[in-house]
DNA sequence: CCGGATAATAAGGTCAACCATAACAATTTT
DNA sequence: AAAATTGTTATGGTTGACCTTATTATCCGG
């Protein structure tokens, strides 16, 4: 008897959206919280040369996904939005999902999930969404876009607006590279938690701060990366 | 301040074993159940041409994950056998999620988990292996491969094997394409149940089997698909 | 308003994984 | 044994997503 056929194609049939365009999406929504970034932070965010991302941020144009102002910044469209929300939701649940029922390291979720969001079709994503009870937020108290790709953001402030005796709970902290989050993780900076500012110094100098009982010392750059809300 | 830089790379990093070579593997532990498919078998499940199966199995035998006995046929070498049987052990156990926790639709659970196998790493596959309870078998009835790439094979007999008026219970289905394991679905042709052969019909024509109260016409290709184990 | 830093573009690669067409080799059928 | 079928290889594409090196354009601080 001749074989069954899997068709069509089990192999990649190249996608609408490529996983590369999906992170170049990612990216910006990630990115673009004050001003929208250029072409060269893309670049760097993402690992590749200047080069590439221009030449991306060319296609993704084409596309109707992004606009870019030379010189100012790439903006996303609104479907171009709505595709990196879309994004972002996937890997959000995902972190839920490994996070509460995985039991996987906190400070590994970002990485772990980071291919997954670009293979997990929709009715997946619904229906673990269902399983997860709809959650809020992710393991680092980032808010997950609902299904139509919309995100609504976090009323906070970066840690290192407090003023210097104020107390604050943490409502998140930004998606970091690994040795970042390992930190935080190690220093219990997580979302949920009290802290207060004891201390600043000058020039960049890190702050102090009381976490539970003990005394810490927090670099002004890595105290950006912190999202609290005033007691 | 300056961005945190996601490096290394969050984009593609050219893995030793891309998710095409991967399915390769795949299929061939899929298809080298009796006789070593030739290339073009391969290429057939794949949706692939001739030349592009022929070129993959060079790069994977120059890897010695395989040998190509032209015209015989072509053989997974221990570690390509190993690495095959990793990527089923991963899709299998999404299976088993998808399924039982998520409540996807038995019959598109294969091709809704055939891109996770590809982005699951080990941590995760072992966290939920251990989340699902190690199960031995997939919705589908077949043999989950152990973490170190190992599958007992089952011992059953194709459907088509029994003798008339003998009953069997059946122990699982082949991984076939939408069509016909939306039509096993539908006639409840799934892994536990009970059926009786009734008759059968010369000259490749279809078997009629008692499904519960029901009699089922079933082609024979399809009833070749479907192993069972006598009473 | 000029010069250095930063940003963008141009030009010409590489590499994996596909494709089509065509020739050739082995096996099976008649 | 010749013909038909099936399997393999050779050759020469394409495409997406990267790369390096070099040039050009804009911005901004002194
Ligand atoms: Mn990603
Ligand atoms: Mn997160
Ligand atoms: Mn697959
Ligand atoms: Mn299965």
């Amino acid at each position: 008897m001749g074989d069954l056929i899997m068709q069509p194609s089990n192999l990649k049939v190249s996608p609408k959206y490529s996983e590369s365009k999906e992170m170049y999406l990612k990216a910006l929504v990630e990115l673009d919280v004050f001003v929208s970034p250029t072409v060269s932070r893309l670049a760097n965010r993402l690992g590749v040369t200047q080069v590439s991302a221009n030449e991306m941020v060319r296609r993704l144009t084409d596309q109707g996904l992004m606009i870019h102002t030379p010189y100012k910044g790439v903006n996303l469209t609104k479907k171009g939005r709505q595709l990196g929300n879309n994004v972002l939701r996937r890997q959000r649940l995902w972190e839920c999902f490994l996070y509460d029922y995985l039991k996987v390291e906190w400070s590994r979720l970002y990485e772990l999930t980071c291919n997954l969001e670009h293979n997990t079709p929709p009715e997946v994503t619904e229906s673990l969404a269902i399983y997860l009870n709809n959650p809020a937020q992710c393991p680092h108290g980032q808010p997950i876009p609902t299904v139509d790709g919309e995100c609504k953001s976090l009323k906070g402030i970066p840690l290192n607006q407090l003023g210097i005796g104020e107390s604050a709970s943490i409502l998140s902290v930004t998606e970091s590279p690994l040795e970042v989050v390992e930190h935080f993780s190690q220093q219990g900076l997580l979302p949920g938690k009290h802290i207060t500012l004891v201390n600043t110094t000058p020039l960049q100098g890190p702050l102090t701060l009381q976490v539970g009982q003990a005394h810490i010392a927090l670099g002004l750059q890595m105290a950006e990366q912190i999202l609290v809300k005033r007691d």
